[in-house]
DNA sequence: AATTTGGTCGGGCAAATTTCCCGACCTGCA
DNA sequence: TGCAGGTCGGGAAATTTGCCCGACCAAATT
């Protein structure tokens, strides 16, 4: 829609704003990205916060981004930056392909969708479709999804309700029962008995997986 | 002892084999890498299994790992290839900075250890550092290392004898307390004693709690 | 409007587990 | 020789789990 502003700032390349906690990391990406003559990496950011401000001084024509970081959520930073411009193009650029996170990503509102075990020259296609305006993943990422949605819900954490999932995440978070219960306002017994069901419905037995589960689904980090 | 051979294979720069199991992320190394002009990376792996083959064929002057891969651990790559060759060079490149895996990875081998959070220039300092035969670290985790040995011990995982480390490790992996018990030929009652006692002595409260000890600390994966 | 469906919330109760405390064995060490 | 500390498990009370149930409510169906 509003792509004619875009157009004023750069008429020839594709700039790129890099958003990862680690710089080594970056610098990696910014070297194998800056290699096509057509890329410039215009800036870099190291946390959700930073890269919101970086992309509003810089307004970049993609925003590349692992949304694994620590403190706000890589999706708390997407939802910023498109709540800022709509037509901001966000790739994420993440560890795991679990489809939820995938999910998550896109109606954060995500552009793409490519995993750390890709090739490069995957990133680079990624990229290019992303600042076309279309939408792109790796074919790691197409699979997952698509064999999920060819299976009913292979996902484990689909078949989990909303609430279910926030005392997930919280117990994965090392958080007692009782303190479970106080943040959302229930009792105990209720806490015990969610956390009875998400085992059933997972089919997982110790805490352990469920922590594992959580940690996967990109619920909880580390 | 035998860095005679080294000699023979390239006398001016310094060559490299790069282990990580994400494309990208290696594409990136090497470009930071191959950017100093006395750098040479001869050759990349995925995986402990392809370190090692790469290692006995290429025989580089350093090795520079990421320790967190899946399948065999990356500790178990460093000990295969220093029981080969007592004089190879490893640098390991991690995520984490936790003293206990800092430890685990020198006690394995391991020359260098810089973490993923550092700058460009610290890894490549530490490279040079490594390919001397010296020792190095990024900044960070000689903090780390630092600070817990003037606290007298702070890491937790210290004060667990070897057989409740074996079981926290198990623990964290998944395993059912019947199964822990029967993998170590010992009574269900002897684990549910053992977990009880790891739950006193680092004051962790949750079962999560324990499995992220236990991530953090590298005794598990994920 | 009536009903079905599904998420949320918690009680109840037998069975299982946790929490501590205890004793026994073995090894290294002073 | 004796003590400290790791390993292994029994016992008993307290707590939690596993599983089933009923109640409420909101949205979707009929």
């Amino acid at each position: 829609m509003t792509t004619a502003k875009m157009m004023t700032v750069k008429s020839r390349g594709i700039s790129i704003l890099l958003v990862d906690d680690h710089p080594v990391v970056r610098q990696g990406y910014r070297r194998v990205l800056e290699h096509q003559d057509d890329f410039s990496v215009v800036a870099e950011a190291d946390n959700a916060a930073n890269a919101y401000r970086a992309f509003k001084s810089h307004g970049p024509d993609v925003v590349v981004m692992d949304i694994s970081m620590p403190g706000a959520s890589g999706l708390e930073a997407i939802r910023n930056i498109r709540a800022r411009d709509a037509d901001a193009r966000i790739l994420v650029f993440s560890m795991h392909s679990e489809a939820a996170q995938v999910k998550a990503a896109f109606s954060a509102g995500a552009s793409g969708f490519v995993t750390k075990g890709s090739e490069p020259a995957e990133l680079i296609a990624a990229i290019r479709s992303v600042a076309r305006g279309e939408h792109a993943m790796s074919d790691d990422v197409a699979r997952v999804l698509a064999l999920e949605s060819l299976v009913p819900t292979k996902s484990a954490l689909d078949q989990l309700g909303e609430r279910e999932i926030e005392i997930l995440r919280q117990f994965a978070a090392g958080h007692t029962k009782e303190q479970i219960a106080a943040n959302l306002n229930l009792s105990t017994k209720t806490v015990q008995n969610y956390h009875y069901l998400i085992k059933a419905k997972t089919g997982l037995r110790t805490d352990a997986q469920l922590v594992r589960l959580a940690v996967e689904c990109g619920l909880a980090n580390l």
